[in-house]
DNA sequence: CCTGAAACCTGTCTGC
DNA sequence: TGCAGACAGGTTTCAG
């Protein structure tokens, strides 16, 4: 499901609280279920509860597409992967088929919430960590960040000889990018996912990044995409350029859209907005 | 260093 | 209705 904009979405909606739900911040953990053991990356399943019963959530953010949920000296980061879903339920309820963790929360109102991760596929993850770094430590920078300049970017492009799509997926590259987001990204941009990134000229490169911020910030701004049974509440998936919209006609040119596989990942691209050259 | 394949998982959809 | 196969928003590991 989730990248950068829906990560984000999350963050948001936890720490400033929707019509929905109240703020997680301020709430006391009371009590940790854990129902899958491989969700729990860290620390060993019978030490989390002692790790993180009985404290505060400080803060609530996103770095990559890692959720950070800060307890003061301690930090939940949680990844997402294919399938997985934070979500609050009001009060006190049986788990669902699909919940891997529950963390039983009270608010300064004495009311009762489950902060529930919930994760069809199992791919999820979850680290209760007090060096929050040395989950991070492999990641690329944050696409949004202003200190990344298209000099910096054009570099790092030229650097890695790579074919672009799977280089933009490559979270030690750049932290936030999926499978959908890049397609936007590559059309709006018009380059071609199979282009090498060694063979970008400055100026693609910098209409490159310009069509990443762009299309992650309208992300963002939708509240990002939502698509199958897994998210909620986001609305970008109704302004796709190209994703999942093969055969259909491209919203620049008219061309239909065509569906091919780079690096083991379906991709969209139209082939007359983004020639491909060698 | 790069690429592709497979593994980790469950659910949905399509076609016969 | 049943069943096989393809496919799904991600990442890691391994072979070449």
């Amino acid at each position: 499901m989730p990248e950068l904009p829906e990560v984000e979405t999350i963050a948001r909606s936890l720490r400033e609280g929707t019509a929905e739900q109240p703020s997680i911040l301020n709430c006391q953990i009371e009590r940790v279920k854990l129902f899958w053991q491989r969700t729990l990356a860290e620390p060993a399943p019978t030490k989390l509860s002692h790790l993180i019963k009985g404290r505060k959530i400080t803060d609530v953010g996103r770095r990559g597409k890692f959720l950070m949920i800060c307890l003061g000296e301690v930090t939940l980061q949680i990844h997402l992967r294919m399938s997985g879903d934070l979500l609050i339920r009001m009060g006190d309820f049986p788990p669902d088929k699909h919940d891997r963790l529950i963390l039983w929360l009270r608010n300064a109102s004495g009311e009762t919430l489950q902060l529930v991760f919930n994760d069809p596929r199992k791919f999820g993850r979850v680290w209760a960590t007090s060096d929050p770094q040395r989950v991070l430590s492999a990641l690329g920078p944050e696409p949004l960040d202003a200190a990344l300049t298209p000099t910096i970017f054009y570099e790092s492009l030229i650097r890695r000889k790579r074919l672009l799509k799977p280089l933009l997926l490559d979270q030690t590259f750049l932290a936030g990018l999926g499978n959908i987001y890049t397609d936007e990204v590559l059309h709006l941009a018009k380059l071609h996912p199979l282009r090498r990134s060694d063979s970008l000229k400055e100026d693609e490169a910098e209409r490159l990044l310009a069509a990443i911020r762009s299309v992650l910030t309208e992300g963002i701004a939708r509240n990002g995409a939502s698509i199958d049974w897994v998210y909620r509440g986001g609305e970008f998936q109704n302004h796709f350029r190209v994703y999942g919209r093969a055969g259909q006609p491209c919203p620049e040119c008219g061309t239909p859209i065509t569906r091919i596989v780079v690096g083991q990942r379906g991709t969209h691209v139209c082939e007359r907005c983004q020639p491909y050259f060698g």
